[in-house]
DNA sequence: TATGAATGAGTCTTCATTCAT
DNA sequence: AATGAATGAAGACTCATTCAT
């Protein structure tokens, strides 16, 4: 019995692979079924002992990248706050770099299916909230100006999120290896910068 | 002849305007030939006189929606930096609003077509320059602490972009009206917060 | 324009035939999408320009039968009643013998297709309701014994449409060429037939 | 030992009872070999230990049905016509509402394998066979009217039937309650009616 | 310029059946 | 006897694109 286990194991496991591989290569609609199991030798038909579908094939794909991403998260957020966030950052970025193409699948499939769009939801809104969190004891313990941590978790998430999708996934080449560590900064002193913003006096703008 | 070329001009037009509404309301994928030319109430053929294909058309569609953001973003970068950013801000935001679908057309589309893909990095591209040429003036002037004019700007457009297309087409509730602000201030912040760092006291605890 | 029009016909009763056919030979469910191309000597694509799908182009196809067997009914019941059922008899059979397969595909495909159950049960009503109000009638005058119109033609239909189903289709040797002679007989003394016959003096009758 | 033979009964029995239950309830074409092991918690393999196919699964579920069909019909034939006639009736229309499924399922699979249509054209056969004796003995005697036994027996066999199973099936609201006793009288009528036929003269008018 | 009929490649999905364990 | 993983053939349906008129 255990080896029929092992068997079944094996090849989910096989399938599984197969799958990111594909849809880290070639996108959410341009992988097909048939790729995968091409890819995994197995029949066709065998596809569909393992998942309901694409869909469900990519969900499960994906529950493993958002566990790495969880467990990276969990790493503690001690220390001073430019520390944490340096880490937070340097942390996010490397889940993004490990996964490009399936950060790709997901903003591609999430158009065509409800379930994806949900599950990205689902998968920045713990981030979002300890942020939130984190920003409310700040503004209550008078340590930062008064912002709206719901809505500035919002921003500095995003922020975050996004150069570091558009950066490993789009190759932007103008930010290179500092931009973790400018995100970090900027992050810092957009909540904590200047309480008092006299020092604010740009005298003109370029274009 | 005139009347031709009229028609001509009218078939394209009507077309083009057919595609832009079938785009926003289907996401790139789900736009097909067909609904285009029903929605245009020309025959389906028609179609090929106009444009090369569906990834011609949206990028048809979105030159006009590119004219927008650039007028949008002329507007003059003068006044405070505050005030300046914040206008910046708003006006991105609407644009966002503006053109929901097509964005999300964009961001879906990018992955299938290479053309998508530059298309979003040109059209991001004189952002990110505009601000990283006022970054360094800043710094140049010593006016803001030394940060990399490059990344910085590369971040901060990211966080605006990126907060205004998931706060439009994911609807998140969390940040409600006040997300422009908040960004404007951020920015704000992150920019010039350094001067009066020593604030900037280790926090603990987890999340 | 004219030509295009023909030319839409053209292909249209070119797949209309071959459906026919394909129906007639195979039975509903084995009949496939591609064996009606092939016999129609189009593509696989342009099926789907004239039907739906395979339940519809059934439907299309009985739509021909179901007038044929209207037209058949309309024939005037007018005469005696012996020779008018006889007349209506061989001409429902003769609408089976002419239809064999079709008949069957109905039949088969009714356990799958809501549709075509009720386009069966809407093909019968019509027959039992001209029954029923004839029998009506002929209660109402006294003509025949007291029997329940609504369940007396629901059979006397059944007796007919199933002696010809399941003569022409199952190919029952037993009873030849005689069986219309001897439903109308049997329909005329079921009705007619009775101990208190003597009262049995109509002078015209009619539904 | 004889536990393996047991073993081996039960898991048939079991299978055999999940057949008719899964038949019953989707019909043939409906019906998978993954229900029916499904239904029997049996592995999918299992099946083909018992069966040679789903073909073969719905023979021996019929054959089960087919022998209640013979025992109601064994029942004495004694008494007058008329109420033999009432008891057979009613007999027929109990065994086919207690299957209701299964006969849809012969009408259904009939025609996708001829093994299930001589099935049905064996189940049939003994029934006309006895009607046509009986009504072969009664001409003889010269009690009805001299009628072809042979097409009559198959005409009112066809009644019965076809009244019964499109009764249950396809639950027509149209006949109620009455319709076996209509049925009987329906029969009876038929055969005996012609003795005082002479009264039966013409009707005219059309419907 | 416009039409719209025709094409046919491409994909998903289901299931009866086999077979190694 | 039983298991259940694997197979692979088969079929429905969609749509971008072409082309004769």
């Amino acid at each position: 019995m255990p080896e029929l286990v092992n068997k079944r194991q094996k090849t989910g496991e096989l399938l599984l692979v197969a799958a990111r591989q594909v849809f880290e290569e070639r996108g959410y609609q341009a992988t097909t079924v048939g790729a995968v199991t091409e890819a995994a030798n197995t029949s066709h038909g065998t596809f569909y002992l393992y998942f309901r579908n694409k869909e469900d094939a990519f969900a499960k794909v994906m529950a493993g990248v958002i566990d790495d991403m969880y467990r990276q998260a969990e790493a503690s957020w001690t220390g001073d706050l430019r520390s944490t966030v340096r880490r937070a950052v340097t942390g996010a970025f490397e889940v993004f770099v490990a996964h490009r193409g399936l950060w790709r699948c997901l903003l591609e499939g999430m158009h065509s299916s409800p379930a994806l769009e949900r599950m990205w939801m689902d998968l920045r809104r713990p981030f979002i909230q300890r942020v939130e969190r984190l920003l409310a004891l700040l503004v209550e313990r008078g340590e930062v100006r008064a912002l709206d941590p719901s809505a500035a978790a919002y921003a500095l998430v995003a922020m975050v999120e996004w150069s570091a999708i558009s950066h490993v996934e789009f190759a932007e080449p103008a930010a290179g290896e500092g931009l973790a560590d400018t995100l970090a900064d900027l992050w810092v002193h957009a909540v904590y910068g200047g309480v008092t913003l006299a020092a604010c006096v740009p005298t003109h703008g370029g274009s």
